[in-house]
DNA sequence: ACTATTAATGACCATTGGGTCATTATTAAT
DNA sequence: ATTAATAATGACCCAATGGTCATTAATAGT
């Protein structure tokens, strides 16, 4: 996480780790962009973190936004993928499957980093249009695909009696999205439960979802 | 909405609505941040909207987060006051009363420019810990405490079954919040039908509170 | 009329910050 | 060694912006 360069040194010329420089930068643009937002982070206060010049920024980014873009692309897509790889071999009843989707995004991304990631792409979207499309291209999308897919099949093998959640796959997403958004913002003032309000809202819906008493 | 002074006057000196004049500083600064965000925010764009000089805002107001704080208490507060007048004498179930609950803040708040206010202070909170309190206190405190005593009146009659909407109030507004996230950030690539959502997850709240069947 | 008072102005200031580029250090090739 | 190629630098440029204040116009009181 932090990541300016262990003594100051002072290079000129060439230099042995271009591929470490990069990475470099965005670690630090990171650090900047979360506890700023984008227009408030300075690239002169991402060059010191670095522990490079400002003008070495460029060598590797185009402008600011450039080097925003490349943060979110390197750093979203990894996070889906363990979830589509597990979805399609998984043996037990949907139900179980679902929850542990559900666990996971709690452990793996509330429970890390991750948030600060997540904060940012929902803090910064309404303002770049363009964030908001590689995120749902890269996350959201493929993440609806999962549960609906997982809905489906929950109906097709009798698991399930309604298909709502095919129809609506937003219902999975949504108590997380709350907890996420709680934890954020009030936890101070009131603190949330987190595994046990995911849970509560699970038993809930998957209760309706297996068998609608009507 | 749109506050640009009638035609462009050009006056000195003492004037005749100071209010009127405060007014259309505090609707100028709305636009600008709600398109802008805080940081990207100029004092010289509002003041040019607003039909006033630069230096007129700071007779009205300290520096420019005084501004957006004084904007965020005059509008924010009315919000919650309804539904607080509504709760006490509902006549019906309590099950219609959170239905109607939900549908109000669907077309009171996601379907106005309310709620391009709802996106500004979410957007802002992480990064000005005083907007976080202020809607503290102002909105989501009374919102849970609303829903709370709705929850705990269900369990006295008899009319639900479950507690577990009192002891996770976030249960009802969940699903509206994914459905403002949804249609602020993702609607043009998958339309979210909002109605049909909300009522989806109300039946499914409403039919576990009610008869927990287990 | 004349004066005191005050609302409003906008030129101005100081600072900041994105972006550039001539210069310099370092390495690779010959 | 000498040269060519290139990685890195940071002083510099310039536009933008938050905030100030001497000046000016309108009004109220007398």
């Amino acid at each position: 996480m932090d990541s300016t360069a262990p003594p100051q040194r002072r290079r000129r010329g060439r230099k042995g780790d271009p591929a470490g420089r990069r990475q470099a930068i965005l670690d630090a643009a990171l650090a900047h962009f979360l506890a700023e937002g984008f227009a408030a982070t300075t690239l002169e206060g991402i060059a010191r973190q670095a522990g490079v010049a400002k003008g070495t920024i460029y060598l590797y980014f185009a402008d600011k936004q450039a080097l925003f873009r490349a943060l979110v692309q390197d750093r979203i897509s990894p996070v889906i993928g363990g979830a589509e790889a597990l979805v399609p071999q998984f043996p037990g009843p949907m139900a179980a499957l679902l929850r542990q989707l559900a666990r996971t995004f709690v452990r793996e991304v509330l429970g890390t980093e991750r948030r600060q990631l997540l904060r940012l792409v929902l803090t910064e979207a309404p303002r770049f249009p363009w964030l908001a499309e590689i995120y749902w291209q890269e996350v959201v999308s493929r993440g609806l695909g999962l549960i609906r897919a997982v809905a489906r099949q929950g109906v097709a093998r009798g698991e399930f009696a309604s298909s709502a959640l095919e129809r609506f796959p937003q219902l999975l997403p949504a108590p997380l999205l709350m907890a996420f958004l709680w934890t954020t913002l009030f936890d101070r003032f009131e603190p949330l439960d987190v595994e046990g309000f995911v849970e509560s809202y699970l038993d809930l819906l998957l209760r309706d979802l297996e068998g609608t008493p009507s």
